[in-house]
DNA sequence: TGTACATCAGTGAACGCGCGTTCACTGATGTAC
DNA sequence: TGTACATCAGTGAACGCGCGTTCACTGATGTAC
C-alpha cells in the first residue's frame, strides 16, 4: 500500500479515488447498483461533477474498479481462510464461513459480483481471472493434492466445488435479497446444514 | 378469461393493459427491471405518455401488476406439475423440471421474483400469499400426507423444501445471470444432479 | 331507428428532476533552477 | 532560500437526454331515451 516514492500529488489522487469508491458503495447500499451516480458522489464530496473526470474517465470505469476491487477483496478473504491451519473438510468449512461472513458484511459487493448483472455494463476480461482466483482455494479444499493452474473438466474437485458454489450462493443470495423475510427459520443454521451436505 | 358481460370498453382496456405488460417484459429483457419506463412503453405503442395514466396510476402500479402476474403464472406452472400423475420423488422431480423450464423461458420474470430487489420498490402484501402458493406443492412433494394451510416450523417437509428452494435457486440464478459463461460444464446436468441430491 | 348526452381514451404543453459528459477557464501546488 | 514555470485539481456554464407526473383540452364512442 505505502510507497516511499509516492509524491504528494499521487497520494492525494489515491485518497480521492478511495473516497469516491467508499461513497459509491455507500450509495449502492441504499439504491442498488444501477443508481451509481458520479454527479451525486461529487456533490457528497463537496465538488462539482466534472472534477471527478480527473479521476475516472467515465462512470463505467468507476464501476469496473469497484467490481475488480470487490473480486480482489473476496479472493483475499477466501485465500486467507484456506491458508489457516487444517486440511480437507476443515478447509471447505472455513472457506464457507469466511464467504458468508464477507457476504453479510458487504451485501452490495456480493450482489455486484454474483447478483443480477448491471444493465448495460459488460465486465472486463480481468474479472474472469479473479473469479478463478476465488475458485482455486475451493478446488484445493476438495482435492488438495492435485496440481492445477485453473479449473478443468478432468479435475476430480470440479464437481464438488461447483456444488459448493451453487448451493451456498443459493442460500446467500436469497438471504441478502431479503427473500427469507417473514419465514420462520434460521438462515445461519440452514447455511451450516448446506455446508455439511458438501462434505459427504 | 372471457366474460360475457364485458362491454367493448372494458375489453379494450384489458387489451391495452395486456399490451403494456407484454412490452414491459420485452423492455426488461434488454435493460433490466430498473429500466422499466412508462414513457418508452407509450412511445412503442404509438401513444403519448400521459395516455397510460388512464390505465395505471403510476409506474409502481405497473411493476406491482407484473410481479403479481409472474407469481401467479409460476404458481400455476408449479401446481400443474405437482398435479401430474406420480407421487413422492416423482412430484419433486417434476416440479423442479417445470421450474427450470419456466425460468429459462422467462428469465426476467424469474429474476424479478427472486433476484436482486428493484431499488426503491416494495412488494405488496399479496406477494407473500402467492409465494406460499408456490411453496405449498413443494411441501406436498416431500410429505404428501400432512395436512397444511401454510408452511410451519413443525412441518417435516419444511427443511427438505427449503433445501429444494435454495439449491435450485443457486443453480438457476447463476445460470440466468450469465455467471456460468466460459465455464466448461453443462448447467442442465448440474441442475439434474442437484435435483437428485434432494431425494435422499 | 334516430338523436342527445355522458363517458372516457388520448393529446400537447408544461413542470422539475437527475443523469453523463464536454469545454474553456482559473488558481493553487509542486518542481527545477 | 527565492523565484519562474509547468502541472494539474477544480469550477461554471452548457449540451442533450430521458424520466414520472399534472393539467386543461378535444374528439370519438357507447348508452339511454
Amino acid at each position: 500500500m505505502e510507497d516511499a516514492t509516492e509524491g504528494p500529488r499521487a497520494r492525494y489522487r489515491r485518497q480521492v479515488r478511495e473516497e469516491v469508491q467508499a461513497r459509491a458503495w455507500e450509495q449502492m447500499k441504499s439504491d442498488g447498483a444501477s443508481a451509481l451516480s458520479l454527479k451525486a458522489i461529487a456533490t457528497q464530496m463537496g465538488m462539482t461533477a466534472p472534477a471527478l473526470y480527473r479521476y475516472y474517465r467515465s462512470r463505467d470505469e468507476l464501476l469496473t474498479e469497484l467490481i475488480l476491487g470487490a473480486y480482489t477483496e473476496l479472493a483475499g478473504v477466501v485465500e486467507a481462510a484456506a491458508e489457516g491451519t487444517g486440511t480437507g473438510p476443515d478447509v471447505v468449512t472455513d472457506i464457507a464461513a469466511a464467504l458468508r461472513e464477507w457476504a453479510l458484511a458487504h451485501p452490495q459487493r456480493y450482489l455486484l459480483l454474483y447478483g443480477t448483472p448491471v444493465p448495460g455494463y459488460h465486465a472486463p476480461a480481468d474479472a474472469t481471472a479473479l473469479a478463478q482466483r476465488i475458485f482455486n482455494p475451493i478446488l484445493g479444499g476438495f482435492a488438495p493434492d492435485v496440481p492445477r493452474a485453473r479449473p478443468e473438466a478432468g479435475d476430480p474437485a470440479f464437481e464438488p466445488s461447483l456444488r459448493f458454489w451453487t448451493r451456498l450462493h443459493g442460500v446467500l443470495s436469497l438471504e441478502l435479497a431479503g427473500h427469507f423475510a417473514g419465514m420462520d427459520f434460521d438462515p445461519a443454521q440452514h447455511f451450516e446444514n448446506e455446508v455439511r451436505s458438501l462434505l459427504d
